[in-house]
DNA sequence: ATAGAATTTGCAACTTAATTGCAAATTTGA
DNA sequence: TCAAATTTGCAATTAAGTTGCAAATTCTAT
């Protein structure tokens, strides 16, 4: 488990704990544990505002979060669906491609993200 | 002007030419043109349909559009400025770097988003 | 030109994700 | 153990975007 998770408190640290797992929306989260929705959302600030998670948008503009671990999540394109516009996260881009990314901003970059978009094979199916 | 505008009637005209000139959201194009933001909602969505005009979102959810024009407006990367959320229009990325991203995806294709985060100089100042 | 069909518009109501105020409940800590 | 600080649930609110519907505009065939 990354150490971040370890001074975590209650509800912080299960949001946490299940999105160390998988990306989820708030909605998701809600249905996995029972707390009520400004709850959820109160906890995603703080974990966005402390760094331990990351949010990615949907092309519907719903919030996904998913853990900012250096080591077992690193910075990594996401891939959304057209039809069921799901988010799946994909593998880390390594420095080269990271750096030819940078060349193109004229502005320091805090951040990069990479989004594909297309039909997951759920949907193709 | 894009030979693509050359069909359009009066709104979706007056959005595809505004749009050509600078990337703006709904309400920014409802303080431009005068009417209804059902009106310029429904003349965006027609005008994404027929794919003269691309949606980004910006990390508050809000789209932003910009003419889909292969040869003045190809597909490039965005910077957010993170204080005013601004998009910003970036050089398009050359085709070696689109074929080194698109290694990165299971899936097939259909579109590639690159945004950059950081702060813009406006909000530097 | 003009009547009838088809399209577009404005308005108001609605949907949905996310936020906020506030009082009650829980946790913290001296 | 009791007062202060934090967190929670609930209900109301915000803001982007959507939709139903009737009125207005545009198109088309004669």
């Amino acid at each position: 488990m990354c150490d971040k998770l370890k001074n975590l408190k209650n509800n912080e640290f299960k949001i946490a704990l299940l999105l160390s797992q998988k990306i989820l929306s708030a909605k998701e989260l809600q249905n996995l544990i029972n707390v009520d929705k400004a709850t959820i959302y109160r906890n995603i600030k703080n974990l966005l505002k402390k760094e331990i998670i990351r949010e990615i948008k949907n092309s519907n503009g719903v919030g996904f979060y998913e853990l900012n671990c250096k080591i077992h999540n690193p910075i990594h394109p996401h891939f959304e669906c057209i039809i069921c516009n799901k988010i799946y996260c994909l593998k880390a881009l390594n420095s080269e491609d990271v750096l030819a990314l940078s060349n193109y901003s004229p502005f320091e970059i805090k951040e990069i993200e990479v989004k594909f978009k297309g039909i997951c094979n759920e949907c193709k199916k």
